[in-house]
DNA sequence: ACTTCTGCATGACAGATGTCACGGCCCGCG
DNA sequence: CGCGGGCCGTGACATCTGTCATGCAGAAGT
């Protein structure tokens, strides 16, 4: 094979991982159907990964960003900080400017959320193996806007906690080992930060803004 | 082209309803891949599914239930009520009791969670077709050892409307044109009923089971 | 007519939540 | 070194939430 005719034939293997089994198949289907392109593995989740794009020769990672365990983009910092030189693309159901932040500052080349047109998807694989990055210029222009996220890590833990089901103070303090006390003032906190009136629209509002 | 020919490569024609673009055009692509099964329209969300349903000569409805403005098994219930023999599937991402029971009730043939492999897919449109019923077996045994939702029509209201983001009773009596004692009423009565110990714990179980 | 059910409301009260003041400890930075 | 910030906790207090008792109105059924 001269070496013209393999760069210009050269294809992209990706990793895909998403939770929920039809949709990862079908966006495996969806993306195999590309001359270029070809879904190299399958992850059910963020475990692992640095592992299976060694073992298979990954160039790009799609990574579901809420998955059981290990999500997107804790599973996008370990294969950045893995030195394979994978390439990353963030997919979310919901494009928070939060996400958007942390998913850059994980070494994500590209953020596309799944109410985009599905030729966007091999788009973007395309792009950030050229060195490109994908990102929504609207949603980069609220991240940027919207200031850093003003919640202290254990603001945030304590108010995750109850957005996660922690259903009274007492619940909180004992799942973090703190006094409730300690909670309410966290929780008070928080609820000041994110201007909402009680820890229902708290968790609400940072969730949409993708702080927790 | 002679009865017989024609009965052995009929070709099914399938309404998808999905609100992720991506997503849905990647089920399209699945399911375009069958030999005897074809995508005629899609839409991004449940309403207009009727007309759309006896433009395209559709066989088989495959609704996801959660869609933005009409749902899932709203749609469902519309196309039941048409009478236009369209069997209907219902594509779900928690598998919850009280949803498979409304879609039943709705007129729904089968009902899939999307943790399942994507080969059901094409399956289950073949089967329903066919007449036959497609659901999970562990589901439909709690869906049927579970019990109807105990939550008046009222009690319900009230509870969705803090499940969806009304933040404080006034909120809630606000939006429904009730007092805030009665909020408070129903409330205690919902939070009861679902063994909770608040409303939030409450929101989250009715939820769960599919209730709201 | 009476009964039952649902929806609605008031009132009293206990417990949970949220706010604020204050203080101690530790760490990093200039 | 001092200072600021984050973490943690106590205490006082106002407000909100949740429980319970009670009663009224309307509709449907017997």
């Amino acid at each position: 094979m001269i070496a013209g005719a393999r760069y210009r034939s050269r294809v992209i293997r990706v990793l895909l991982a998403e939770d929920q089994a039809m949709v990862r198949e079908a966006l495996a289907t969806l993306l195999g159907l590309e001359d270029d392109i070809e879904v190299a593995v399958q992850a059910p989740n963020g475990a692992g990964l640095v592992e299976l794009a060694r073992e298979h020769a990954v160039d790009v990672a799609l990574l579901d960003i809420e998955m059981p365990g290990r999500g997107g983009i804790e599973a996008a910092g370990d294969l950045t900080a893995s030195g394979l030189g994978v390439k990353v693309v963030i997919l979310t159901t919901f494009g928070r400017p939060g996400y958007l932040r942390r998913a850059m500052e994980a070494g994500a080349s590209a953020f596309l959320v799944k109410d985009a047109p599905a030729a966007q998807l091999a788009d973007a694989v395309r792009k950030v193996l050229a060195g490109e990055r994908v990102i929504d210029p609207a949603l980069a222009a609220e991240a940027l806007a919207g200031g850093a996220n003003p919640l202290t890590a254990r603001e945030r833990d304590v108010l995750r906690a109850a957005a996660d089901g922690a259903a009274t103070n007492a619940d909180i303090a004992q799942l973090l080992h703190l006094s409730q006390g300690t909670v309410r003032n966290y929780l008070s906190l928080a609820i000041q930060k994110t201007g909402a009136r009680n820890r229902a629209e708290a968790a609400r509002a940072a969730r949409d803004k993708g702080w927790l």
